[in-house]
DNA sequence: GCCAAGACTTGACCGTAGAAGG
DNA sequence: CCTTCTACGGTCAAGTCTTGGC
């Protein structure tokens, strides 16, 4: 309802107090020796603080990486005085263990600490979090959400990165790029220190950047998913999905037609049928691909499999570097098709080869709507697995069924929790211990026939256990069936909220059932809007 | 018109607060 | 009340998509 800004206009105010600095490093006690072909050596404090980066995560499968070893030693010799870098050449002579026990030690302390002092932590970051954590922009004060610069450390990347293990520096308030209104009070620098820049650009929605040195990308501090900035924005990306629903069809016909095209790269255009992969720089990431870059190696084709016929099998490191692999059954015309694009071609060689992804190609404008599409497509799919069970937990169970449905088809897989059996036993035993006290409970319901009063006890405590039960089973069947599921990014994502909410309000489902704290607040706008015949 | 830089979204992973269990 | 477990939220890497400068 707020007035509306002219197009590119993020904003008209906005004032901050500006980011807060990882802490300053703190050496290493006395005690703590560092080893070098098994004699102590007394560090610098720079090497030092290098050293304990990797003295951390020496636990971590990542310190036997070949590469990551070799990117954290050339880094860390980058650190180290003349005389360090003439002494050590060998990581493998480096003893970290004393430091790793020292840091141990330390997080167990932490654990191990009084009531008292873990309250004085929080009222600390409370502090922090009220000092530093919002903004006001224009009539709203609004929670930033990563106001804290990262520190520095070791870059992690995931898959098989080529830079793992290189030095991701200390970021300085001379690093940094400010921006917020003209009226509006500039943050001052810490002392003794100067922004790098302080501008005021209100066509874009960041409060803070920075340049980091791994990928020379740029970093920011932005504003929580619960701000008007990414609300409104998130509207915007479910609107445009309803406005695909009404030409979705149009574009399946066309680009069926365009199978059987003269031209090769609109044929390409019309298998590839949605934009997902850019081109990578080669070296610089793992690497990884989306469909626009699939190559031939990525997919087999089986004319005949497992009784369907023209399966494409995939298979190929993901986003994240995460497995994708899939049979799927095509049409004939398609598999017809991948076919002719695999010809004379070497596994190394993209499949799509025809299509320019970065290129302004006005033709091939209309696939590029990965977002717009997937949205479209799971909202519906979500829609099409609600049904109307008649208590609240199998309510509960078909909602999550649904949004299970949606992560699948994403392969939004995840690493089975270290506890999920003995938890899943835990369930069942406590299922078993009800099952027992419900068939007492019947028994006992049996032989008071006779009495009224103690009946009717009997009635309210068998009617009782039973409702227990059937919510222990419910829990067990939803934990079970999400095993190896992550729910979360297809509901915080893909799917329109109004949906969700539509239908708790029409079933009488507490929205608080579905949605967490954090989920409702990035959904504020969604829940205030959406009443129950909400139609995507 | 191209494409690198910039902006913004998505996604896995991990530590821990606090809920649940004993 | 203490211990165990798990959901939550923070973190930051890795994508997608847009913009702006040449």
């Amino acid at each position: 309802e707020a007035e509306r800004y002219p197009e590119g206009i993020k904003w008209k105010f906005l004032e901050h107090k500006g980011p807060v600095f990882a802490p300053p490093y703190e050496p290493l006690p006395e005690g703590v020796k560092f080893y070098y072909d098994g004699k102590v050596m007394k560090l610098s404090p720079k090497a030092e603080e290098v050293a304990t980066f990797f003295a951390k995560m020496l636990d971590h499968e990542y310190t036997t990486k070949e590469i990551f070893r070799k990117n954290f030693f050339k880094d860390w010799r980058k650190e180290m005085t003349n005389d360090e870098k003439n002494m050590i050449t060998n990581l493998s002579k480096c003893d970290f263990t004393q430091m790793s026990q020292y840091f141990k030690a330390q997080s167990e302390a932490r654990k191990q600490m009084s009531k008292e002092e873990k309250q004085k932590i929080k009222e600390e970051n409370e502090k922090l979090l009220k000092e530093y954590g919002f903004c006001v922009m224009d009539n709203h004060r609004e929670r930033i959400a990563n106001f804290k610069i990262e520190p520095p450390g070791l870059f992690r990347g995931r898959g098989n990165h080529p830079k793992m293990g290189m030095l991701k520096r200390r970021i300085m308030p001379e690093d940094i790029i400010i921006n917020c209104s003209k009226d509006a009070k500039v943050p001052s620098p810490p002392p003794g220190h100067k922004w790098k820049e302080v501008r005021h650009d209100n066509k874009v929605t960041w409060l803070v950047s920075w340049t980091e040195n791994i990928q020379g990308s740029i970093k920011y501090i932005m504003l929580n998913p619960s701000s008007r900035i990414k609300g409104e924005k998130d509207w915007q990306k479910y609107e445009t999905a309803r406005r695909l629903k009404k030409c979705v069809d149009k574009i399946r016909n066309q680009y069926r037609e365009d199978w059987k095209s003269k031209e090769m790269k609109v044929r390409q255009r019309a298998v590839l049928a949605l934009r997902a992969g850019n081109e990578k720089e080669e070296g610089e990431t793992a690497d990884t691909v989306g469909c626009c870059s699939l190559r031939v190696e990525h997919i087999n084709l089986h004319p005949e499999l497992d009784g369907q016929e023209y399966v494409v099998e995939f298979d190929f490191p993901g986003k994240d570097s995460i497995r994708y692999y899939n049979k799927v059954p095509v049409e004939k015309r398609v598999f017809k098709n991948l076919q002719l694009f695999m010809e004379n071609k070497q596994p190394e060689d993209d499949l799509f080869d025809r299509l320019n992804v970065t290129s302004k190609d006005k033709s091939c404008q209309r696939i590029y709507f990965m977002y717009t599409f997937l949205v479209y497509k799971l909202t519906l799919l979500l829609f099409y697995f609600f049904t109307a069970d008649e208590n609240v937990p199998a309510k509960i169970l078909s909602y999550n069924r649904a949004n299970r449905a949606v992560a699948i088809l994403c392969n939004h897989q995840r690493a089975p929790p270290k506890t999920f059996e003995k938890s899943m036993m835990n369930l069942q035993s406590k299922i078993d211990a009800k099952k027992d006290q419900l068939a007492d409970a019947r028994r006992d319901l049996k032989s008071a026939k006779a009495d009224a009063k103690v009946m009717k006890d009997a009635k309210t405590k068998k009617y009782r256990l039973e409702e227990q039960l059937m919510k222990l089973e419910v829990q067990a069947t939803d934990r079970e069936e999400n095993k190896q599921i992550a729910l979360g990014t297809s509901k915080l994502n893909y799917l329109d909220p109004r949906i969700t909410v539509a239908w708790c309000k029409k079933w009488g489902v507490p929205i608080e059932k579905i949605y967490n704290k954090t989920q409702r607040e990035k959904f504020a706008w969604a829940i205030d809007m959406t009443d129950e015949d909400y139609e995507f």
